[in-house]
DNA sequence: GACTATACGGAACGCACGCTCCGGTTGTCC
DNA sequence: GGACAACCGGAGCGTGCGTTCCGTATAGTC
């Protein structure tokens, strides 16, 4: 993607090279260490002084706030296809299980949906993030295969909930069996034995 | 509770004084915010010397740890007194309310309960919480109130999953209903409705 | 009241990390 | 190919925090 500095010129070609490896580093590691991980690691990992960072990204949460941002569109964008799925059902619960694995993995999105204090600019983000969420329970609530008195707010809990679980099942090597047990509780009514 | 020092000896009363101080101090800062509160901070509270901290504790995390390791031998006692109350089901639901309480206002709780890796000092405590946890899990189990494949391990992830949710919950000020849905998934069968 | 081991406070050290600054380099345009 | 603006690397600054050190104060003992 190319990119316009602040005067809405092109960037040199060199700057747009290393605006890219930083962005490719950092989703690296903050997907790996999440916000905690030092600016230098960065830098070096994209083969880059610290001043070039700041180049392109005023502080190190805008850089943040660049990395999860296109991780959380990602996801929106994912949402939308989904929520004109023939199978309402099946695309609520591929969703949920989808966003829960991916955060899982990402150490930058579980810092970044768990927090309640805001982030500057990826709230936009998190409030289309939201919206889509609303708009595939919504539709799942309405063909019965969901219950109706789940609100939004307490599905996102539930999606940060589970994604805390499922990261603690990774950690001790074992199949994450006690979300199934809460997909399976959002369900409609009485579901069938777990095993 | 009065101590001795290294060698075995009775403290001497201001340093007795000053240890009951600091931990006081540190079991209300570390609540607040969590293993991150600066340790010239709980001094300051504690109207005493950094050093002074460091007379006693040869650490920031041993003081931590200390501090922890009561709540949580705290909440053990609870449990071992729950066990052999008349009703397994209510006992098994009332501590699992009560834990996730106790610690959605006590955020040491949550740092110490929710970290994967492994505490120096407070581990046997947390080793004796996995035991409890689990006779209380078995009792109700076999008295079929709650569903016979819920292991130990999952259980504390969905106590420690329920703590996130309750934490979130407060502070979007509304009543985390969504716990409610998961106690309910953990009974035996077909849930009654929710509200 | 004097003596000594014990304990205290707080200045200071070391380190990590976010961020800035500047002398040198490189792309771009004519 | 030369000139200029854009850009780079990395040394270094400021800050916050865990921890240590040492001159001073005080509890305990005779």
């Amino acid at each position: 993607m190319t990119t316009t500095n602040n005067q809405g010129k092109r960037l040199r070609a060199d700057a747009q090279r290393n605006r890219d490896r930083v962005l490719a580093a950092a989703q690296e590691l903050f997907a790996a260490e999440g916000l905690a991980v030092p600016l230098d690691d960065i830098a070096r990992r994209a083969g880059v002084g610290p001043g070039t960072i700041y180049r392109h990204f005023p502080t190190k949460e805008a850089l943040f706030d660049a990395v999860v941002s296109e991780r959380i569109q990602r996801m929106v964008h994912d949402a939308r296809e989904l929520a004109e799925a023939d199978d309402p059902e099946q695309a609520f619960f591929d969703y949920f299980r989808q966003v829960v694995e991916q955060a899982s993995f990402n150490k930058d999105l579980c810092d970044a949906l768990g927090s309640t204090g805001r982030q500057p600019k990826s709230e936009c983000r998190e409030t289309d993030f939201d919206t889509v969420l609303g708009a595939l329970l919504e539709r799942a609530q309405q063909c019965g295969a969901v219950r109706s008195n789940i609100t939004t707010a307490e599905l996102r809990s539930l999606l940060i909930g589970c994604i805390t679980m499922h990261r603690r099942a990774a950690a001790e090597n074992r199949s994450p069996q006690e979300i199934e047990l809460i997909l399976n509780a959002m369900r409609r009514c009485c579901p069938p034995p777990r095993r």
